[in-house]
DNA sequence: ACCTGAACACCGTTCAAGT
DNA sequence: ACCTGAACACCGTTCAAGT
């Protein structure tokens, strides 16, 4: 078998190569592959460089910092929230179903929440197109203007720490060989799990917070009207 | 002068020292107040071991990692969160009272919202201690048993959200050179910010978001009752 | 039991050398 | 301009040796 049967190809030489191996959309696939295959802890620049068949430092001639990786992985992750309620339903049952559909993205997505929460949406194309959607909605359904902000920003944080929540075990309330210090919460925990059944703690807990801002956001809604 | 003179002791030998120089309260001191004077990012089990004059393997014999210190940090934040209310004030008035103070206190330890969030409670006393005043409010205020938890976990879910969003900057909406393709959006932003003025917009969107969680709860509480 | 000191297997990032 | 390869300054963690 010669080299030029073999099945590994021969390792590029050093020096620029005739075309270049590296962009920010191959980066950031390649990124978002391995988030899928072996989640956040497995996305590192030599794990990413090792898929793109590169060296690590061959990544910083694309990407100023990890960090600068992180966001374009997370402007890719926002198309996968559904926010088409906004051009078909009313501003309420519009705002649940994105709210729902946000947090399930982010849920698989939890190491971008501290990420994102922080992170300026200064060129990220994607992310903007949703907000420009939502902040439509709300102005077309009556929203003061000065409003509509604060109110998105409400249902993200919210939606932020639920997609956290998701990844809590579910013994997460457990007050172990505390319990008898503390009996009412022990009793509302079991009391709880009891009546969540084999639905999600989580979604219920998701659904009582968004019902309520929704109906707080309604309530608020009709007094600017009136 | 002699080293019985000098500014820095004699450093330990190797072996067991006459008396156990480490504890989990001086290893929880040590973390709060290298947080306090560097920042999460300061607290790395290196600098920890430095400033309890100890080599960094010495904490191990105490803690099984550096998660572990993470959650005897997180119990003792816990106990700065102010939750007073619920001996004192209507229900609804109590929570809000807690949950500004509970904000506050996690905007300054960002850091470990992904970790509480997540880490079970068991033998997190004080943790505990507050969560059993907490049921106890809702408990006296009519609240069925089994609704009680999940309306923790949705505030405590908008809580942690909006921790984080303190941290974000001013300017995170800005759209940039992007701006004319996002033309409602944009002209929101800059309306929010205007109507926010000295006030922080974290502010008004924690504002916004609690009160509709409170009403919408509010109106949960009275559905119940009837 | 509980400390030190050396070592390990990683990180993200920088930079000279090469084409 | 854009790659390789070596190096740097860290991480958290393990473990034998010592008292």
């Amino acid at each position: 078998m010669t080299s030029a049967t073999s099945a590994i190809p021969a390792p590029r030489r050093a020096g620029r190569p005739p075309r270049r191996v590296l962009s920010k959309d191959l980066i950031t696939g390649a990124a978002l592959d391995l988030i899928a295959s072996e989640g956040y802890e497995g996305l590192t620049m030599s794990g990413l460089a090792r898929r793109l068949r590169v060296a690590p430092s061959a990544l910083y001639n694309h990407a100023e910092s990890k960090q600068e990786v992180l966001g374009w992985v997370q402007d890719h992750v926002m198309t996968m929230v559904d926010f088409s309620g906004f051009a078909r339903e009313p501003w309420d049952e519009a705002v649940r179903q994105w709210a729902w559909s946000y947090r399930e993205v982010f849920a698989r997505h939890a190491p971008l929440v501290p990420v994102i929460a922080v992170m300026p949406v200064t060129g990220a194309a994607d992310t903007l197109r949703m907000y420009e959607e939502v902040a439509r909605g709300f102005l077309d359904a009556g929203w003061p203007e000065d409003r509509i902000v604060p109110a998105i920003v409400a249902l993200e944080s919210f939606i932020y720490g639920s997609a956290l929540d998701v990844a809590a075990p579910r013994d997460i309330f457990d007050s172990g060989t505390l319990a008898d210090q503390f009996p009412v919460f022990t009793a509302a925990v079991r009391c709880a799990s009891a009546a969540a059944g084999s639905g999600s703690a989580a979604d219920a807990a998701f659904r009582t917070g968004l019902d309520g801002i929704i109906a707080g956001l309604r309530l608020q809604l009709a007094a600017y009207s009136s």
